[in-house]
DNA sequence: TGACTTATACCGACTAGTCGGTCTATTTTC
DNA sequence: GAAAATAGACCGACTAGTCGGTATAAGTCA
C-alpha cells in the first residue's frame, strides 16, 4: 500500500475519531497525515471514498487486535466469551478518541445521509459480532442452554452495550462509566450461562 | 416562547437527528423551520447556541413524555423499572430517525469539539438516568438486594444499552435489533431481582 | 385620544471565509 | 522513460454569521 494512503487511513482513524466525519475536512486529514490534497484525491475519489475505505481498514485493524487476542486459547468457549468481555474492557483506558469505536461514530453521522457508508460501518459491526456468536453458540450447546434468545441476538447485545458505553463515556468524559457497563454485561451473561453461580454474590 | 424559536428548535429535533449535527446547516434548520436567517440568529446567537437549546428542550421534551408514561402507577419500584423498560420498547416503532436519540446522536460529535454542547447532552442522559436510578434504589431495598454494583451504575447501564441499540438500529436500518437488545436488557435486571423466576425459563 | 418612543420579533441580501474537488507540474519508482 | 505517486495553487459552491431594515405591540406623555 502505498505511504500516503496508509497514512491517510491512520490519520482517518484519529481524526474522525475526536472531530466526527462531517466536521472532519480533507484539509485536516491531509495536515494530520502529512500529505499533500492532491495525494488524497489521487489514492481516493472523494471524501465519502475513504470514509468506506477507512470503514474496511477499521474492521481489518480491529479484526488482526482481536484475533491476537489470548482469550481464544480458553476450551471452554463461554471463558472465551467472557475473555473477550474482559479484553474488551481492559482497552477502555486513554483518551476517548482513542478507545472509542470509528464506525459507530461514523455511522451515527452517515446512516440516512449516505448509504455507502452506512452499510460499510453495519458490515464492520455485524462481522465482529458474528465471530462473538461463534463462542456464544458453541457455549449454548455446551451448557445445554435452550433460551427464548438466539446467540445472534446476544452477540448483537455485546456491541450494543460497548458502544452505549462509548457514548456515555463521551458524554461523562470518564472511562469508568464505560467499563462499569461493561462490568454489567459480563454479569448478565454469566448470570444467563451459570445462574446459581452469582446468585449468592450479588443476592442475599 | 416566540413562534420562530420555537419552530427551530422542533426543526433542530428532527434535523440533527437525521443528518447529525455538523452537518446540519442553519440555512437547513431555518428552511424545515419556515424561517428566515435573521430571526434564526435573532433568537440563538450561534449554531452552537441553538445545539446548546436544543439539548434542554430535548431533556423538556422526553421529561414530559416519560413523566406521563403509565408505568409510574406500580407499587413494585421493580415494576416501574420494567415498566420503564417495556415503554422504551414500545417507543422503537417508525423511521430511525424519529425514535433515536438526539443528544446520544451530537455528543458524539461535540464531546472532544464543543464542551457547552458535550455538557449539555451529559447533562440530558445523566437527568434521564437519574430518575430510574431513584425507582432501581427503591427496588433493590425492596427485594432485600446487597449487590457488588450500584443503582446508579445500573441506571446508566440502562441508558448505554438503549444508545447502543439506536447504533445497531442505524447500522441494519432495523428497529428490531434494537428491540432485542432492550429484551436482554429486560431479561438481566429480572435475573438480578429475581433470579429464579427466570432460570426454568431460560436453562434446562 | 393621538403622536412619539421603546422593545421585540422577523426578514433576506450580503460578506468573509471555508470546503470538497480539480488541474497541472514535479518527483519517485521500476 | 513510462507510470505511479506526490505536490500545492486554484476554483466554484457553500456556510456561519452580519447588517440594515420592516412590522407589531406596548408604554408614555401631551
Amino acid at each position: 500500500m502505498p505511504a500516503a494512503r496508509q497514512k491517510l487511513l491512520n490519520a482517518a482513524l484519529a481524526v474522525i475519531r475526536t472531530k466526527g466525519y462531517s466536521a472532519t475536512t480533507v484539509d485536516d486529514l491531509c495536515a494530520a497525515a502529512g500529505v499533500a490534497k492532491g495525494s488524497f484525491f489521487h489514492h481516493f475519489k472523494s471524501k465519502e471514498a475513504l470514509a468506506v475505505a477507512a470503514a474496511d481498514y477499521w474492521s481489518e485493524i480491529t479484526g488482526a487486535l482481536f484475533a491476537a487476542a489470548p482469550y481464544h486459547t480458553h476450551a471452554d468457549p463461554l471463558d472465551r466469551v467472557l475473555g473477550y468481555i474482559d479484553f474488551r474492557k481492559s482497552l477502555l483506558a486513554g483518551k476517548v478518541p482513542e478507545f472509542t469505536c470509528l464506525v459507530g461514530t461514523m455511522v451515527q453521522e452517515a446512516f440516512e445521509t449516505c448509504p455507502p457508508i452506512r452499510d460499510a460501518c453495519g458490515a464492520s459491526i455485524t462481522g465482529h459480532a458474528a465471530k462473538v456468536e461463534a463462542d456464544l453458540a458453541a457455549a449454548m450447546t455446551r451448557y445445554g442452554l435452550r433460551p427464548d434468545w438466539t446467540a445472534e441476538s446476544l452477540a448483537l447485545h455485546t456491541q450494543a452495550v460497548l458502544q452505549g458505553a462509548f457514548i456515555l463515556a463521551k458524554a461523562t468524559g470518564s472511562a469508568a462509566v464505560a467499563a462499569a457497563s461493561v462490568d454489567h454485561l459480563r454479569r448478565y451473561i454469566e448470570l444467563l450461562f451459570k445462574p446459581t453461580s452469582l446468585k449468592k454474590r450479588g443476592h442475599t
